[in-house]
DNA sequence: TCGCAAAGGATAATAATTATTAAATGCTTC
DNA sequence: GAAGCATTTAATAATTATTATCCTTTGCGA
């Protein structure tokens, strides 16, 4: 039981300047409960349990209420499209989380990957793959103007 | 002038046991002289200058042909679809390619990413994020059967 | 050259996401 | 607590990304 009280998902929304919602409450306390990274559509499979009216639509409305407020995050930035990577060999990426450019970083620029404590028993390693999330210089230039035009 | 001669490309196919036909040959063009990590829609476009009556598809099919014979690769492994991650401190994730499941693991149990060089100019660093990529045990252990069986 | 498996083209189908719009609801003010 | 207005929701259409289908064409070994 993870649930979160009416009062508390209240404040959340308030502290956030988001409307209290029946919907919101519901979606927010199903993402809370899910394990692992949920998609809309897993989201909107148990959402609908309690609340059979309602719309997928809704669903994704209300993660991105959440992520553009903070609340939650996303993994990729970059998951619209399948992007070939031409380099077959190990490396690593500087991301721009604002137009989404993707930029190669040599493996030999970055200090090897050292863990702490070991995986779970039984995790095959491939490789490591350091992504350096940011903001691109074109992008931080503009960043007064209109934050979301995408060059890529 | 980045272009590869048609022996070269017969060879390359020859080696990975692939048929060699024009379009492929226009589309591997086409993905060596793009720069950055480009979408099969960009590839589409770029491609059909030269072949104006190839088709979307027989590009889609191109790329997943270089990409199974290992010839390019991949940025994102589960670029499929938006995936939220309630886990909004900083932290990195442990990635099967296989079933594409997506673990967290705490930033303490990594040494912090250290740089050889710095990076491109103005680039503003928010945050570093591993991916581990591998194979997980619940994969690795039905490798022989189906391959392509998904478990989240 | 012949024959066939493999690949391409056109296009339909599916999956993921976003846009539209009218109705319902939350929030502020009285 | 009701009124009015802005925001949100539901239903559904539209877009975008990708895959499947099906028939035609082509590459390649015999
Ligand atoms: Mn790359
Ligand atoms: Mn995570
Ligand atoms: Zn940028
Ligand atoms: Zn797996």
């Amino acid at each position: 039981m993870t649930g979160v009280s009416i009062s508390q998902f209240r404040e959340l929304c308030q502290r956030h300047g988001l409307a209290v919602t029946h919907q919101r409450q519901v979606i927010f306390e199903a993402l809370t409960s899910m394990p692992g990274h949920p998609s809309p559509e897993e989201v909107f499979e148990r959402v609908r349990k309690k609340v059979p009216a309602i719309s997928l639509a809704t669903v994704y409305k209300a993660i991105h209420t959440f992520l553009d407020s903070g609340i939650f995050g996303e993994v990729s930035v970059h998951h619209g499209s399948l992007r070939v990577d031409r380099n077959i060999s190990p490396h690593h990426h500087l991301v721009c989380t604002r137009c989404k450019s993707i930029t190669d970083i040599e493996e030999s620029d970055v200090e090897p990957v050292q863990l702490r404590r070991s995986l779970p028993a039984g995790f095959q390693v491939h490789r490591y793959a350091v992504e350096i999330l940011g903001v691109c210089p074109r992008c931080s230039e503009q960043s007064q103007g209109n934050p979301d035009k995408q060059h890529y």
